[in-house]
DNA sequence: CCCTTTGTGTAGCACGCGCTACATATTGCT
DNA sequence: AGCAATATGTAGCGCGTGCTACACAAAGGG
């Protein structure tokens, strides 16, 4: 079997920046003629390449995960302790949201939100993406109860729920040009919610009744 | 000066229509064949209405604040202390998307998220009405201060951030289809990172080092 | 009744979208 | 060299979009 022509491009940077366009401008807001050129070849090529510009997002997807979401697994999935890991998913996204090409924010968040028709199963696997997301955090959370980070009657799934509702808020604000100030502040705000084991090392020095002066756990 | 044929349909009903579609799949989303479709009435009359599809959806969302934003409003202006007040405002949020038309959510946070070309003015004027938002609510919550409501300490630019960023995270995970318990939640925990302001009537009971059993202020 | 004014319905325009037919160029195999 | 196989560039198709030209219908004023 012969080999053909090969291709002039590489693969791989062509649907690096495709997932950029994806990134900053959502599915409908990247064009072909946007994607053919931030890539520099013509639609024949990408459409050999990558089949449709459906398919070209899926894989976009795909890489966007591998990239972006293994530091998110990595907050998840290292040894810090259960406040330590949702901290740090936070201020991953954060981080994340305020080096996004374009406008910010995550592409899992802010990918599609409402779909044209035809579109939906495109919406459909970004919402499923980020309800597995939601289990991830539950995971971990469940596991921070049998590590005594929480007390067992921890509400995980309210917990979940909240903390990945942060996450997208976090991507939206970012969207609509939030200082980095302004997104940690929402981190910040959030970690109140999570519950401590027993007592701070340090800490609790002049007001016991409330439970840390916000930003006292930053950097 | 005489008056010409009459409308033959009722404009303000055509608006509502028209707001329920904008709000269900979005300004994009919305298409023209849609709108006419929904209202009952051809291309022409529409546009001898209401002048552009742009103009129809600055003016639907208007309608949308009139309507929607009038109780947005009371909870923030209402004789409510703060806490009540912050918590009616993020209540209604929730019993707003969920009775919302199509997938639920709020047109203010979801109708344009991503942009087409030539479309950047619409996503600009969400943008700000939703800044807006931010700027009310911290309004509100420096009447909580000089109520006596919040101390005076209380970084307030920082919570009113948090709770815009958590009526946004309500508007999505119910686009996600997320349950009203879900929501519930979200709004109970965003709820401990209101500081309060001295001693709670009957509360603290046990566990004087943790502010609440996060769900005993709801209802 | 005629005129002006305004709204309606039919039909379709101009444009931009995702996508592709086709001829040509560049490779490996024999 | 000749052939099969794959990629590229040019050019443009089919479709759906927001929008509109045009002729006709329905009102009031003289």
């Amino acid at each position: 079997m012969p080999g053909g022509r090969p291709r002039s491009f590489d693969r791989e940077i062509a649907l690096q920046r495709a997932m950029e366009l994806f990134w900053a401008r959502g599915y409908e807001g990247a064009q072909l003629t946007d994607l053919t050129a931030a890539i520099g070849i013509n639609p024949p090529s990408f459409y050999a390449a990558f089949g449709s510009k459906e398919a070209a997002f899926r894989e976009a997807l795909e890489l966007y995960e591998r990239k972006m979401g293994s530091r998110w697994g990595q907050a998840l999935a290292g040894d810090l302790d259960t406040r330590q890991s949702i901290r740090a998913l936070l201020d991953y996204t954060v981080e994340l949201a305020l080096g996004a090409p374009g406008s910010g924010g995550c592409m899992m968040a802010l990918g599609m939100i409402n779909a044209m028709p035809g579109h939906e199963a495109l919406r459909d696997l970004l919402r499923d993406r980020r309800r597995e997301g939601v289990r991830q955090v539950r995971n971990r959370l469940e596991k921070g109860v049998r590590d005594g980070d929480l007390p067992p009657s921890t509400d995980l799934s309210r917990l979940a729920v909240f903390f990945c509702g942060i996450l997208q808020a976090i991507s939206l604000q970012a969207r609509d040009g939030a200082t980095r100030k302004e997104l940690d502040d929402i981190v910040v705000t959030a970690m109140m919610a999570l519950p401590e084991p027993h007592i701070q090392p340090r800490s609790a020095k002049a007001t016991p009744a409330r439970r840390r002066k916000p930003g006292a756990d930053a950097g």
